[in-house]
DNA sequence: TAATTAATTAATCAAACGATTAAAAAAATA
DNA sequence: TATTTTTTTAATCGTTTGATTAATTAATTA
């Protein structure tokens, strides 16, 4: 009986559990509203907001054009959603980085690199996403994350301006370096297409081309900061 | 007699140029057509293809909606033309520099350096519209330039293969090159919004600071091929 | 089980937008 | 000057697109 009452016990966590994983969008079972908003995600990304259907979202997600304004009222707050959870996930990665206390600079340096090409390959379509969109949206988005504090008021830049003060780095301005590091890994991915084009490489030798960057840019950015 | 006829002769000349030049749409005073032309430019890249409206262009050439078709046939064969002629003006300079047979390896990284962000300085949009407009018509645009001519089988390329094996550059591969200097070239452009909200520098700061890109990417450049 | 609420669908609305038409004005030609 | 051609305009057409509505089904609650 024990047994029974126990096995029942459990089981009745294990319905109470889904049906508040339900309410509170974990379900397993991705719930209506996760799926649209992933399906957004994918067109968004992809064709901007302007070139964006929202009858392209409500195919991808595979249910009904209104259902759509049912759950997001409107094609501007669906995107609005969208557009902050991406920016936050895209810049996540970079404050546990740079503001890891345990790291050195040019570990940091490896990290990053590593990263954040890793997370391009697998979403490639980011950067040109946000570059795109923001100008749209001025001075919105950042202000409903801590990206400026993450990168600017981090160990990361702590740890530049200690070094530039013992002079082991030349060029003082951290938003020079800040540009360098940035472009040196996202600018082959915002051209791929260009870069594909001009280059005749296949998608893969691109990729295998990329892939040699992890290990390359933090030479580049050794190089580069003892001139 | 002679003198009036000479001066009517005089006369007729001018005014048969002036008639070529309309036609030949090389006017003085610019053509309606050059009007809506230069006004899908600055429509087209400001808010890309999808986001631009025709009567966004209309207004902004001053002219009626129904001259746009007129000229132009529909928004999509007028956005071609304007794609075709940023993406050749874009990439002329680089022939110019690139294949120059007077001027060293070094001289042309300058050269292309303080050109380039010239260009950019003029018409910031056009790196954004470029890439973003890209890829969509894949493929189509490069086969109508010869820029792929003009970077890989260019002096310049030539110029890297020989110091190259003259043991001058470690790493032997061109691409790699190309986007480490378009990188730190193009890449604070495209990502000028961003930067500017993260640095909290103002428009003049960070022209200012993107000026000094001018002479500190041909040093960067050197420490890299070096390494 | 009955009543109530939430989720989903098909049909449709209204505004936006690219494009066309027919008529007027301007320019070119003979 | 008279005629023809080119350019420009106002009005409007037809489609696309974001959004809504009213009815249906599913789920929840009492």
């Amino acid at each position: 009986m024990l047994f029974k009452s126990e096995y029942q016990i459990s089981l009745q966590n294990i319905l109470d559990f889904k049906m508040k994983a339900e309410k509170s969008k974990m379900a397993t079972d991705p719930s209506t509203e996760e799926k649209i908003k992933k399906a957004a995600q994918i067109v968004f990304h992809k064709k901007g907001f302007a070139a964006a259907r929202t009858r392209d979202i409500a195919e991808e997600a595979g249910i009904n054009l209104a259902l759509l304004n049912y759950y997001f009222r409107s094609k501007e707050k669906l995107f609005n959603i969208v557009m902050l959870e991406t920016f936050q996930s895209f810049f996540s990665s970079v404050s546990s980085v740079f503001n890891n206390p345990d790291s050195s600079f040019k570990e940091k340096i490896e990290q990053f690199a590593s990263g954040y090409i890793d997370l391009l390959f697998s979403e490639p379509e980011i950067p040109l996403f946000i570059m795109s969109e923001i100008r749209n949206n001025p001075e919105e988005l950042i202000k409903n994350t801590d990206i400026k504090h993450a990168v600017f008021q981090s160990v990361f830049a702590d740890q530049f301006r200690l070094l530039v003060q013992q002079g082991k780095i030349k060029e003082p301005n951290f938003i020079h370096f800040m540009m360098n590091l940035m472009g040196l890994i996202v600018f082959p991915f915002v051209a791929a297409p260009l870069l594909k084009s001009i280059s005749g490489l296949t998608d893969e030798q691109f990729n295998a081309v990329i892939e040699t960057r992890k290990k390359l840019i933090p030479v580049w950015m050794k190089a580069i900061l003892e001139v």
